[in-house]
DNA sequence: ACAAAAGTGTTCCATATACACCCATGT
DNA sequence: ACATGGGTGTATATGGAACACTTTTGT
Protein backbone atom coordinates (compact mmCIF):
# COMPACT_ATOMS: atom_id res chain seq x y z
CA UNK A 1 0.00 0.00 0.00
CA UNK A 2 1.17 3.22 -1.18
CA UNK A 3 2.17 6.13 1.63
CA UNK A 4 -0.79 8.36 2.67
CA UNK A 5 0.11 12.30 3.14
CA UNK A 6 -1.61 15.03 3.83
CA UNK A 7 -0.07 18.30 3.09
CA UNK A 8 -2.00 22.08 3.37
CA UNK A 9 -2.00 24.68 0.52
CA UNK A 10 -2.68 28.05 1.67
CA UNK A 11 -4.38 30.97 -1.16
CA UNK A 12 -2.46 33.86 0.25
CA UNK A 13 -4.64 36.79 -0.81
CA UNK A 14 -3.82 40.62 -1.06
CA UNK A 15 -5.06 43.73 -2.54
CA UNK A 16 -2.00 44.86 -4.79
CA UNK A 17 -2.94 47.91 -7.62
CA UNK A 18 -6.61 47.89 -6.60
CA UNK A 19 -6.82 44.15 -7.64
CA UNK A 20 -7.07 40.81 -5.70
CA UNK A 21 -3.92 38.48 -5.69
CA UNK A 22 -2.28 35.36 -4.20
CA UNK A 23 1.17 34.64 -3.68
CA UNK A 24 2.59 31.63 -5.84
CA UNK A 25 5.54 29.79 -5.60
CA UNK A 26 7.64 28.63 -8.69
CA UNK A 27 8.66 24.90 -8.01
CA UNK A 28 11.96 23.88 -8.57
CA UNK A 29 11.52 20.35 -7.53
CA UNK A 30 9.82 17.42 -9.75
CA UNK A 31 6.75 17.00 -10.66
CA UNK A 32 5.21 20.28 -12.19
CA UNK A 33 9.20 21.90 -11.97
CA UNK A 34 8.83 25.56 -13.08
CA UNK A 35 5.44 25.55 -12.81
CA UNK A 36 3.56 27.90 -10.27
CA UNK A 37 2.05 26.37 -6.53
CA UNK A 38 0.36 27.09 -3.86
CA UNK A 39 2.66 27.53 -0.39
CA UNK A 40 1.97 24.76 1.21
CA UNK A 41 3.72 21.47 2.45
CA UNK A 42 3.47 18.28 5.14
CA UNK A 43 1.57 17.73 7.71
CA UNK A 44 3.92 17.26 10.92
CA UNK A 45 2.92 14.36 12.95
CA UNK A 46 2.02 16.68 16.28
CA UNK A 47 0.81 19.80 14.74
CA UNK A 48 -2.64 20.33 14.23
CA UNK A 49 -3.68 21.40 10.62
CA UNK A 50 -4.02 24.86 11.62
CA UNK A 51 -0.66 24.99 13.14
CA UNK A 52 1.04 23.37 9.77
CA UNK A 53 -0.97 25.94 7.69
CA UNK A 54 0.91 29.04 9.69
CA UNK A 55 3.81 27.37 9.93
CA UNK A 56 4.32 26.61 5.78
CA UNK A 57 2.91 30.18 5.35
CA UNK A 58 6.04 31.68 7.60
CA UNK A 59 8.46 29.44 6.56
CA UNK A 60 7.78 30.14 2.42
CA UNK A 61 6.21 33.72 2.66
CA UNK A 62 7.95 35.38 5.67
CA UNK A 63 4.17 36.00 6.70
CA UNK A 64 2.63 36.25 10.54
CA UNK A 65 0.07 37.62 11.38
CA UNK A 66 -2.53 36.56 9.09
CA UNK A 67 -6.36 36.01 8.99
CA UNK A 68 -6.61 32.29 8.39
CA UNK A 69 -9.46 29.86 7.54
CA UNK A 70 -9.97 26.45 6.35
CA UNK A 71 -11.85 26.29 2.93
CA UNK A 72 -12.16 22.94 1.86
CA UNK A 73 -10.03 19.13 1.65
CA UNK A 74 -9.38 18.09 -2.12
CA UNK A 75 -8.55 14.01 -1.75
CA UNK A 76 -9.42 12.58 -5.33
CA UNK A 77 -6.66 10.00 -5.67
CA UNK A 78 -4.66 11.18 -8.56
CA UNK A 79 -4.26 14.47 -7.76
CA UNK A 80 -0.56 14.26 -6.83
CA UNK A 81 1.36 11.58 -9.18
CA UNK A 82 3.84 10.84 -6.62
CA UNK A 83 0.76 8.98 -4.76
CA UNK A 84 -2.00 9.56 -2.41
CA UNK A 85 -1.62 13.02 -1.43
CA UNK A 86 -4.86 14.27 0.39
CA UNK A 87 -4.79 18.39 0.77
CA UNK A 88 -6.20 20.43 3.53
CA UNK A 89 -6.49 23.80 1.39
CA UNK A 90 -6.92 27.30 3.32
CA UNK A 91 -7.15 30.92 2.48
CA UNK A 92 -5.42 33.64 4.39
CA UNK A 93 -5.51 37.15 4.18
CA UNK A 94 -3.17 39.55 4.36
CA UNK A 95 -2.75 43.39 3.98
CA UNK A 96 -0.66 44.33 1.90
CA UNK A 97 1.88 46.47 3.64
CA UNK A 98 2.89 43.18 5.25
CA UNK A 99 6.30 42.90 3.98
CA UNK A 100 7.28 39.56 2.21
CA UNK A 101 11.27 38.42 3.55
CA UNK A 102 10.88 35.08 1.34
CA UNK A 103 12.13 31.85 3.14
CA UNK A 104 15.15 29.97 1.23
CA UNK A 105 12.65 27.64 -0.32
CA UNK A 106 10.63 29.86 -1.43
CA UNK A 107 12.87 32.20 -3.95
CA UNK A 108 10.59 32.15 -6.40
CA UNK A 109 7.73 34.01 -5.33
CA UNK A 110 5.30 36.01 -6.95
CA UNK A 111 2.23 37.76 -6.87
CA UNK A 112 -0.61 37.43 -9.31
CA UNK A 113 -3.77 38.94 -9.75
CA UNK A 114 -7.06 35.69 -9.27
CA UNK A 115 -8.15 36.85 -12.88
CA UNK A 116 -4.89 36.37 -14.47
CA UNK A 117 -3.41 33.12 -13.17
CA UNK A 118 -0.21 31.42 -15.18
CA UNK A 119 -0.47 27.36 -15.30
CA UNK A 120 -0.64 25.62 -11.78
CA UNK A 121 0.50 22.46 -10.40
CA UNK A 122 -1.29 19.87 -9.53
CA UNK A 123 -5.40 20.93 -9.21
CA UNK A 124 -4.18 23.89 -7.69
CA UNK A 125 -6.13 26.13 -9.67
CA UNK A 126 -9.55 24.46 -8.73
CA UNK A 127 -8.23 25.15 -5.02
CA UNK A 128 -7.92 28.89 -5.96
CA UNK A 129 -11.26 28.82 -8.11
CA UNK A 130 -12.61 27.65 -4.34
CA UNK A 131 -10.92 30.15 -2.58
CA UNK A 132 -12.57 33.10 -4.62
CA UNK A 133 -15.41 31.86 -4.33
CA UNK A 134 -15.71 31.90 -1.08
CA UNK A 135 -14.33 35.28 0.06
CA UNK A 136 -16.35 36.77 -2.46
CA UNK A 137 -19.71 35.21 -0.10
CA UNK A 138 -18.06 35.81 2.60
CA UNK A 139 -18.03 39.81 2.04
CA UNK A 140 -21.92 39.70 2.19
CA UNK A 141 -22.21 38.76 5.43
CA UNK A 142 -19.10 39.26 7.38
CA UNK A 143 -16.28 42.08 7.88
CA UNK A 144 -13.79 39.70 6.17
CA UNK A 145 -12.82 42.94 4.11
CA UNK A 146 -10.97 44.18 6.83
CA UNK A 147 -8.13 41.45 7.16
CA UNK A 148 -6.86 43.11 3.88
CA UNK A 149 -6.24 46.54 5.08
CA UNK A 150 -3.60 48.69 7.88
CA UNK A 151 -5.18 49.45 11.26
CA UNK A 152 -6.34 52.82 10.11
CA UNK A 153 -7.79 53.24 6.86
CA UNK A 154 -10.25 55.51 4.42
CA UNK A 155 -13.35 54.41 3.11
CA UNK A 156 -12.11 55.05 0.65
CA UNK A 157 -9.85 51.92 0.88
CA UNK A 158 -12.17 49.84 1.89
CA UNK A 159 -14.86 50.67 -0.83
CA UNK A 160 -11.79 49.93 -3.25
CA UNK A 161 -11.20 46.39 -1.37
CA UNK A 162 -14.81 45.34 -1.95
CA UNK A 163 -14.95 46.09 -5.30
CA UNK A 164 -11.24 43.99 -5.97
CA UNK A 165 -13.29 41.22 -4.42
CA UNK A 166 -16.17 41.45 -6.26
CA UNK A 167 -15.11 42.55 -9.20
CA UNK A 168 -17.41 45.23 -9.52
CA UNK A 169 -17.66 49.29 -9.23
CA UNK A 170 -19.88 50.38 -5.99
CA UNK A 171 -22.08 53.75 -5.50
CA UNK A 172 -19.75 55.48 -2.93
CA UNK A 173 -22.80 56.95 -0.99
CA UNK A 174 -24.32 53.62 -0.83
CA UNK A 175 -21.56 51.90 0.12
CA UNK A 176 -20.34 54.50 2.78
CA UNK A 177 -24.25 54.54 3.99
CA UNK A 178 -24.36 50.58 4.53
CA UNK A 179 -20.68 50.57 6.04
CA UNK A 180 -21.49 53.82 8.77
CA UNK A 181 -24.77 52.71 9.45
CA UNK A 182 -23.72 49.26 10.71
CA UNK A 183 -21.56 50.83 13.23
CA UNK A 184 -18.49 48.44 12.12
CA UNK A 185 -15.88 51.35 11.72
CA UNK A 186 -14.95 54.09 14.13
CA UNK A 187 -13.68 57.78 13.11
CA UNK A 188 -10.00 57.94 14.68
CA UNK A 189 -8.34 61.67 15.27
CA UNK A 190 -6.24 61.09 12.01
CA UNK A 191 -6.08 62.15 8.66
CA UNK A 192 -4.83 60.63 5.37
CA UNK A 193 -1.88 62.78 4.01
CA UNK A 194 -1.99 61.40 0.66
CA UNK A 195 -2.93 62.63 -2.57
CA UNK A 196 -4.71 65.88 -2.57
CA UNK A 197 -7.50 66.37 -0.38
CA UNK A 198 -7.06 64.51 2.75
CA UNK A 199 -9.43 61.78 3.94
CA UNK A 200 -10.77 61.09 7.71
CA UNK A 201 -8.91 57.46 8.49
CA UNK A 202 -11.25 54.84 10.23
CA UNK A 203 -10.61 51.20 12.30
CA UNK A 204 -12.40 48.81 12.30
CA UNK A 205 -14.60 48.54 15.65
CA UNK A 206 -14.76 45.37 17.31
CA UNK A 207 -13.35 46.55 20.48
CA UNK A 208 -15.59 49.63 21.58
CA UNK B 1 7.27 8.33 13.21
CA UNK B 2 3.68 6.70 13.69
CA UNK B 3 1.03 5.86 11.42
CA UNK B 4 -1.29 8.74 9.49
CA UNK B 5 -4.90 7.97 8.87
CA UNK B 6 -7.61 9.76 6.97
CA UNK B 7 -11.05 9.02 8.19
CA UNK B 8 -14.59 10.41 6.87
CA UNK B 9 -17.26 10.86 9.60
CA UNK B 10 -20.72 11.97 8.43
CA UNK B 11 -23.72 13.58 10.36
CA UNK B 12 -27.02 12.08 8.89
CA UNK B 13 -29.38 14.28 9.16
CA UNK B 14 -33.33 13.47 8.98
CA UNK B 15 -36.56 15.14 10.10
CA UNK B 16 -38.61 12.60 12.94
CA UNK B 17 -41.14 13.77 15.11
CA UNK B 18 -40.90 17.60 13.77
CA UNK B 19 -37.35 17.15 15.19
CA UNK B 20 -33.83 17.60 13.33
CA UNK B 21 -32.46 14.18 14.37
CA UNK B 22 -28.95 12.30 13.21
CA UNK B 23 -27.54 8.46 13.40
CA UNK B 24 -25.80 7.23 15.67
CA UNK B 25 -24.01 4.03 16.28
CA UNK B 26 -22.85 2.55 19.34
CA UNK B 27 -19.60 1.59 19.41
CA UNK B 28 -18.37 -1.78 20.40
CA UNK B 29 -14.33 -1.73 19.81
CA UNK B 30 -12.06 -0.04 22.30
CA UNK B 31 -11.46 3.51 22.50
CA UNK B 32 -15.12 4.65 23.03
CA UNK B 33 -16.51 1.20 23.76
CA UNK B 34 -20.45 1.24 24.08
CA UNK B 35 -20.26 5.44 23.22
CA UNK B 36 -22.32 6.54 20.69
CA UNK B 37 -19.80 7.50 17.17
CA UNK B 38 -20.73 9.13 14.20
CA UNK B 39 -20.86 6.49 11.17
CA UNK B 40 -17.29 6.51 9.15
CA UNK B 41 -14.29 4.73 8.93
CA UNK B 42 -11.01 5.05 7.15
CA UNK B 43 -10.62 6.50 3.10
CA UNK B 44 -9.34 3.49 1.68
CA UNK B 45 -6.03 4.14 -0.89
CA UNK B 46 -7.73 4.69 -4.40
CA UNK B 47 -11.17 6.15 -3.89
CA UNK B 48 -11.81 10.05 -3.15
CA UNK B 49 -13.18 11.48 -0.14
CA UNK B 50 -16.46 12.22 -1.14
CA UNK B 51 -16.32 8.02 -2.38
CA UNK B 52 -15.37 6.81 0.92
CA UNK B 53 -17.96 8.83 2.50
CA UNK B 54 -21.00 7.33 0.45
CA UNK B 55 -19.46 4.15 1.41
CA UNK B 56 -19.51 3.96 4.45
CA UNK B 57 -22.53 5.47 4.79
CA UNK B 58 -24.16 2.76 2.84
CA UNK B 59 -22.19 0.13 4.46
CA UNK B 60 -23.11 1.62 8.42
CA UNK B 61 -26.50 2.81 7.78
CA UNK B 62 -27.73 1.20 4.26
CA UNK B 63 -28.84 4.56 3.31
CA UNK B 64 -27.82 4.81 -0.66
CA UNK B 65 -29.08 8.04 -2.73
CA UNK B 66 -28.15 10.87 -0.26
CA UNK B 67 -27.36 14.62 -0.26
CA UNK B 68 -23.63 14.72 1.01
CA UNK B 69 -21.70 17.84 0.98
CA UNK B 70 -18.17 17.91 2.60
CA UNK B 71 -18.13 19.77 6.33
CA UNK B 72 -15.18 20.64 7.48
CA UNK B 73 -11.67 18.37 8.49
CA UNK B 74 -10.72 17.83 11.91
CA UNK B 75 -6.80 17.36 12.95
CA UNK B 76 -6.29 17.87 16.29
CA UNK B 77 -3.16 15.40 16.89
CA UNK B 78 -4.69 14.37 20.02
CA UNK B 79 -8.40 13.74 18.65
CA UNK B 80 -8.16 9.96 18.72
CA UNK B 81 -6.63 8.17 21.43
CA UNK B 82 -4.96 5.33 18.84
CA UNK B 83 -2.63 7.65 17.10
CA UNK B 84 -2.83 10.49 14.37
CA UNK B 85 -6.21 10.35 12.60
CA UNK B 86 -7.69 13.42 11.14
CA UNK B 87 -11.05 13.54 9.95
CA UNK B 88 -13.07 14.73 6.74
CA UNK B 89 -16.08 15.16 8.29
CA UNK B 90 -19.57 15.37 5.87
CA UNK B 91 -23.18 15.61 6.49
CA UNK B 92 -25.51 13.92 4.73
CA UNK B 93 -29.42 14.42 4.71
CA UNK B 94 -32.30 12.10 4.04
CA UNK B 95 -36.07 12.08 3.95
CA UNK B 96 -36.79 10.09 6.74
CA UNK B 97 -38.85 7.97 4.01
CA UNK B 98 -35.52 6.43 3.42
CA UNK B 99 -35.60 2.77 5.14
CA UNK B 100 -32.34 1.93 6.77
CA UNK B 101 -30.97 -1.59 6.61
CA UNK B 102 -28.13 -1.39 9.27
CA UNK B 103 -25.06 -3.47 8.34
CA UNK B 104 -23.82 -6.01 9.93
CA UNK B 105 -21.29 -3.61 11.32
CA UNK B 106 -23.48 -1.54 12.36
CA UNK B 107 -26.49 -3.24 14.58
CA UNK B 108 -26.46 -0.36 16.96
CA UNK B 109 -27.51 2.51 15.44
CA UNK B 110 -30.27 4.68 16.58
CA UNK B 111 -31.75 8.28 15.84
CA UNK B 112 -31.08 11.11 18.22
CA UNK B 113 -32.68 14.42 18.43
CA UNK B 114 -29.45 17.40 17.49
CA UNK B 115 -30.71 19.31 21.04
CA UNK B 116 -30.41 15.72 23.42
CA UNK B 117 -27.02 13.96 22.51
CA UNK B 118 -26.01 11.18 24.45
CA UNK B 119 -21.75 11.05 25.26
CA UNK B 120 -20.18 11.11 22.42
CA UNK B 121 -16.90 9.25 21.19
CA UNK B 122 -13.91 11.97 20.36
CA UNK B 123 -14.43 15.05 19.22
CA UNK B 124 -18.03 13.89 17.19
CA UNK B 125 -19.91 15.99 19.41
CA UNK B 126 -17.79 19.10 18.22
CA UNK B 127 -18.94 17.82 14.54
CA UNK B 128 -22.28 17.49 15.09
CA UNK B 129 -22.65 21.11 16.55
CA UNK B 130 -20.81 22.29 13.42
CA UNK B 131 -23.08 20.44 11.26
CA UNK B 132 -25.93 21.95 12.83
CA UNK B 133 -24.66 25.67 12.35
CA UNK B 134 -23.72 24.71 9.04
CA UNK B 135 -27.55 23.44 7.83
CA UNK B 136 -29.19 26.20 9.85
CA UNK B 137 -26.90 29.00 8.00
CA UNK B 138 -27.45 27.14 4.77
CA UNK B 139 -31.04 26.87 4.48
CA UNK B 140 -31.07 30.95 4.27
CA UNK B 141 -29.66 31.06 1.15
CA UNK B 142 -30.24 27.25 -0.47
CA UNK B 143 -33.17 25.16 -0.92
CA UNK B 144 -31.32 22.11 1.13
CA UNK B 145 -34.88 21.51 3.10
CA UNK B 146 -35.89 19.36 0.34
CA UNK B 147 -33.30 17.02 0.20
CA UNK B 148 -35.13 15.77 3.84
CA UNK B 149 -38.52 15.39 2.42
CA UNK B 150 -40.26 12.89 -0.19
CA UNK B 151 -40.48 14.04 -3.74
CA UNK B 152 -43.78 14.97 -3.40
CA UNK B 153 -44.43 16.83 -0.08
CA UNK B 154 -46.85 19.60 1.69
CA UNK B 155 -46.17 23.24 2.38
CA UNK B 156 -46.64 22.20 5.98
CA UNK B 157 -44.35 19.46 5.49
CA UNK B 158 -42.24 22.14 4.26
CA UNK B 159 -42.89 24.51 6.68
CA UNK B 160 -41.77 21.97 9.23
CA UNK B 161 -38.79 21.06 8.26
CA UNK B 162 -37.82 24.74 8.29
CA UNK B 163 -38.84 24.88 11.59
CA UNK B 164 -37.16 21.59 12.86
CA UNK B 165 -33.75 22.86 11.59
CA UNK B 166 -33.96 26.46 12.73
CA UNK B 167 -35.39 25.76 15.93
CA UNK B 168 -38.74 28.27 15.82
CA UNK B 169 -41.80 28.63 14.77
CA UNK B 170 -42.67 30.20 11.38
CA UNK B 171 -45.58 32.23 10.26
CA UNK B 172 -47.54 30.02 7.92
CA UNK B 173 -48.67 33.16 5.54
CA UNK B 174 -45.29 34.52 4.98
CA UNK B 175 -43.70 31.05 5.10
CA UNK B 176 -45.89 30.38 1.99
CA UNK B 177 -45.40 33.89 0.31
CA UNK B 178 -42.36 33.42 0.72
CA UNK B 179 -41.86 30.01 -0.88
CA UNK B 180 -44.30 30.42 -3.40
CA UNK B 181 -43.71 33.69 -4.83
CA UNK B 182 -39.67 32.37 -5.43
CA UNK B 183 -41.41 29.88 -7.78
CA UNK B 184 -39.34 26.99 -5.68
CA UNK B 185 -42.24 24.64 -5.73
CA UNK B 186 -44.54 23.24 -8.33
CA UNK B 187 -47.94 21.97 -7.18
CA UNK B 188 -48.60 18.92 -8.39
CA UNK B 189 -51.98 17.24 -9.66
CA UNK B 190 -52.17 15.56 -6.21
CA UNK B 191 -53.63 15.85 -2.92
CA UNK B 192 -52.46 14.70 0.54
CA UNK B 193 -54.84 12.15 2.09
CA UNK B 194 -53.57 11.80 5.31
CA UNK B 195 -55.65 13.60 8.47
CA UNK B 196 -58.17 15.41 7.61
CA UNK B 197 -58.68 18.07 4.78
CA UNK B 198 -56.70 16.92 2.03
CA UNK B 199 -53.45 18.72 1.27
CA UNK B 200 -52.18 20.54 -2.34
CA UNK B 201 -49.03 18.08 -2.94
CA UNK B 202 -45.55 19.85 -4.22
CA UNK B 203 -42.37 19.05 -5.79
CA UNK B 204 -39.54 20.83 -5.98
CA UNK B 205 -38.97 23.00 -9.30
CA UNK B 206 -35.27 22.72 -10.37
CA UNK B 207 -35.95 21.49 -14.32
CA UNK B 208 -39.33 23.56 -15.72
C1' DA C 1 -7.44 78.02 -12.42
C1' DC C 2 -7.66 73.43 -12.53
C1' DA C 3 -7.28 68.53 -11.47
C1' DA C 4 -8.34 64.91 -8.19
C1' DA C 5 -10.46 62.70 -4.73
C1' DA C 6 -13.60 63.58 -0.40
C1' DG C 7 -17.83 64.04 1.19
C1' DT C 8 -22.98 64.20 1.40
C1' DG C 9 -29.45 62.96 0.85
C1' DT C 10 -33.53 61.71 -1.16
C1' DT C 11 -36.63 58.88 -3.75
C1' DC C 12 -38.06 54.50 -5.06
C1' DC C 13 -38.66 49.66 -5.03
C1' DA C 14 -38.41 45.05 -3.18
C1' DT C 15 -38.50 42.18 0.53
C1' DA C 16 -39.60 40.90 5.41
C1' DT C 17 -42.86 41.15 9.24
C1' DA C 18 -46.96 41.37 12.01
C1' DC C 19 -51.38 39.82 12.30
C1' DA C 20 -56.82 36.66 12.20
C1' DC C 21 -60.29 34.41 10.04
C1' DC C 22 -62.91 31.02 7.02
C1' DC C 23 -62.82 26.34 4.73
C1' DA C 24 -62.87 21.37 3.83
C1' DT C 25 -62.82 17.05 5.64
C1' DG C 26 -63.39 12.89 8.98
C1' DT C 27 -65.38 11.33 13.14
C1' DA D 1 -71.44 19.50 15.71
C1' DC D 2 -66.94 19.72 16.39
C1' DA D 3 -62.03 19.09 16.01
C1' DT D 4 -58.11 19.41 12.96
C1' DG D 5 -55.19 21.26 9.97
C1' DG D 6 -55.56 23.85 5.09
C1' DG D 7 -55.68 27.94 3.04
C1' DT D 8 -55.66 33.09 2.27
C1' DG D 9 -54.40 39.30 2.19
C1' DT D 10 -53.12 43.75 3.86
C1' DA D 11 -50.50 47.25 6.11
C1' DT D 12 -46.09 48.58 7.84
C1' DA D 13 -41.11 48.63 8.36
C1' DT D 14 -36.70 47.91 6.66
C1' DG D 15 -32.88 47.53 3.51
C1' DG D 16 -30.94 48.06 -1.18
C1' DA D 17 -30.44 50.73 -5.48
C1' DA D 18 -30.37 54.69 -8.42
C1' DC D 19 -28.74 59.10 -8.89
C1' DA D 20 -25.14 64.51 -9.01
C1' DC D 21 -23.17 68.10 -7.02
C1' DT D 22 -20.09 70.82 -3.71
C1' DT D 23 -15.75 70.93 -1.00
C1' DT D 24 -10.95 70.69 -0.02
C1' DT D 25 -6.47 70.42 -1.15
C1' DG D 26 -1.93 70.47 -4.16
C1' DT D 27 0.11 72.04 -8.31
Amino acid sequence: MRKLSVTVDIVLLTIRDRQLQLLLIKRSATPFANRYALPGGFVKESESLDAAAVRELREETGVDKVYLEQLYTFGDPRRDPRGRVITVAYYALVPHTQSLRAGSDASDAAWFPVTRLPSLAFDHRKIVEYAHLRIRNKLDYTNVGFELLPAKFTLTDLQLVHEAILGETLDKRNFRKRITQKAIVKPVEEWAQTGRRPAQLYRFSDSD
